[in-house]
DNA sequence: CGATTTTGACCTGCGC
DNA sequence: GCGCAGGTCAAAATCG
C-alpha cells in the first residue's frame, strides 16, 4: 500500500509555536470540510477522473486534495509569520526609541508624590501622546489602541500614555488598583512607607528607601490577569519564599523572589482576586539587577523592569505555570500582543491561529490581560489596559 | 542530591 | 504598650 506523508513541517523557530500552528492547520482543514458542506473530492475533480481510470481509491484522492489544500495553507501561514516577524522587528525598533525618551518621563512621574499629585497638572509626552492632566490621586496609563488603525504604526502598544482628562476633571480610582478599603494598604501609602529594613540591609538587598529622593523608591506594579495556573510565566525564574493568608481574602498570597541572578531584589506577590477567583493579581516590586531573559526584555524599559516583564507574561499565563517550563514564551507572543494593542483584528487573527485550548483565558478574556496598575516611586499610580476589541470578558 | 516548596515562627510597622 | 496584619526567614518536606 502506498504511504502518503501528510505532515507539514513548518519551522517557526519555536517548537511550541510550530506545534500549535500545525494543530491549527489540522483544525482548519477539518473546519473547511464542514463549512463547505460538499465532498472534499470535488476540488480535485480533474485528478479524480484520472484516478478512477487508474483505479485508485477515493480515499487516496481525498487525501491528495487535502494535502494540496494544506500546502496552500502552509504558504499562507508562512507569509503570515513573515509579516508578523517583520512587524515585531519594527516595533522593537520603535520601542528602543521610546525607551530613550522614557527615563525622562518616568522621572517626572517619580518626582511627584502622593500628595504632590493631588491637583497637580501633569503635562506628559510619551511617543506622540501629549496630555495635560489634573489629577486627584492617580493617573491612568493606557495602551493606545486605535480601533480604526489610523494610529497603529506608532509603537504605542508598549508605551505608557497618560490618559487625558479635561482640566479639573478628577480621574477615578481604578478598580484594578490593589488598595484596601481603608486606603492604607494600597500602593499609594506603601510607597510612602517604603523603608529599607535592617534585614534587607544585612542581606545586601538594595531597597529603594530614600525618603528624599523619590526616584530611589521601589517601583511596584500590580497586574491582574485571568490565569488558571498558580502563577504566570514571565520568562523570569522565581522562587517561592513565603505564603500568607491576607485578611479579607481567603486566597493565600504567595511571595516569590527573582532567582535569575543572585541578589536580585525583585520580588513578586501572587494572589487570586476574591471577587473573581479566575483573576490572578501579581504585584512586582523592585528592579532587576541583571539582564532579563530573552523573552522578558522586549518591554524592559517601561515603567519598571518588573512592569515590563509582566506585560507580555500575560499571554503565557494560561495553564503554564512557570515551574513547568522556563521557556520565555513572550519571545514570540509579545509581537502578537503588541499588534493586538493597536490592531484588534491582528489579535483576532492571532487567536484564530493559535491553539485556543491552550490559551483559554487568553482567548475568552483577552481584554483583561492588558490591565495593570502600577505605582512608580513617587506614590502615584497608573494603569493601562487595551481597550476592548469586541470580545467581552 | 540539589532545587524548590511548605509552613510555622519571627520581625516590623501601624493603629488604638 | 499591646495587638494585629503584612512580610520574611529558615528548617523540614517534597520533587525531579
Amino acid at each position: 500500500m502506498k504511504h502518503i506523508d501528510l505532515s507539514l513541517n513548518i519551522h517557526y523557530g519555536d517548537d511550541d509555536r510550530a506545534e500549535s500552528m500545525e494543530e491549527e492547520e489540522e483544525e482548519v482543514v477539518e473546519r473547511d470540510h464542514v463549512d463547505h458542506g460538499e465532498p472534499k473530492e470535488k476540488e480535485g475533480e480533474g485528478e479524480e477522473t484520472s484516478m478512477q481510470n487508474t483505479s485508485v481509491s477515493p480515499e487516496l484522492v481525498s487525501l491528495k486534495a487535502e494535502m494540496t489544500r494544506m500546502k496552500e495553507e502552509n504558504v499562507l501561514l508562512r507569509k503570515a509569520v513573515d509579516h508578523i516577524t517583520k512587524d515585531y522587528c519594527e516595533l522593537q525598533t520603535k520601542l528602543e526609541a521610546i525607551q530613550q525618551e522614557q527615563p525622562k518621563n518616568h522621572q517626572l512621574v517619580l518626582s511627584l508624590g502622593k500628595n504632590g499629585l493631588e491637583g497637580a497638572k501633569i503635562t506628559t509626552t510619551i511617543g506622540n501622546a501629549r496630555s495635560t492632566t489634573t489629577t486627584k490621586r492617580s493617573f491612568l496609563c493606557e495602551v493606545d489602541h486605535d480601533p480604526a488603525g489610523s494610529n497603529s504604526d506608532l509603537g504605542l502598544s508598549l508605551g505608557l500614555q497618560v490618559q487625558s482628562q479635561p482640566d479639573s476633571t478628577e480621574i477615578e480610582e481604578s478598580p484594578v488598583v490593589v488598595e484596601d478599603d481603608k486606603g492604607k494598604g494600597g500602593w499609594l501609602v506603601e510607597e510612602n512607607k517604603c523603608q529599607q529594613r535592617p534585614r534587607d540591609l544585612a542581606a545586601g538587598i538594595t531597597s529603594h528607601s530614600s525618603t528624599t529622593n523619590p526616584a530611589n523608591r521601589k517601583a511596584r506594579v500590580s497586574i491582574r490577569t485571568r490565569c488558571q495556573g498558580p502563577t504566570m510565566n514571565d520568562g523570569c525564574q522565581w522562587r517561592k519564599y513565603g505564603q500568607k493568608i491576607a485578611k479579607g481574602n481567603p486566597c493565600p498570597r504567595a511571595y516569590y523572589r527573582c532567582t535569575v541572578a543572585p541578589g536580585c531584589p525583585v520580588r513578586k506577590q501572587v494572589q487570586r482576586c476574591m471577587e473573581d477567583m479566575s483573576i490572578l493579581v501579581t504585584t512586582y516590586e523592585g528592579m532587576h539587577n541583571h539582564p532579563l531573559p530573552v523573552g522578558a526584555t522586549a518591554m524592559a524599559s517601561t515603567a519598571t523592569n518588573a512592569a515590563a516583564s509582566t506585560t507580555f507574561m500575560l499571554l503565557s499565563s494560561g495553564e503554564n505555570s512557570m515551574s513547568n517550563s522556563q521557556m520565555p514564551m513572550s519571545s514570540y507572543l509579545s509581537p502578537y500582543l503588541q499588534n493586538y494593542t493597536s490592531h484588534p483584528s491582528t489579535w483576532h487573527n492571532f487567536i484564530n491561529s493559535a491553539d485556543s485550548s491552550r490559551l483559554p483565558s487568553l482567548y475568552h478574556q483577552a481584554p483583561d490581560f492588558f490591565s495593570y496598575s502600577m505605582s512608580g516611586g513617587g506614590g502615584e499610580e497608573g494603569q493601562w489596559g487595551a481597550k476592548k476589541s469586541g470580545r467581552d470578558s
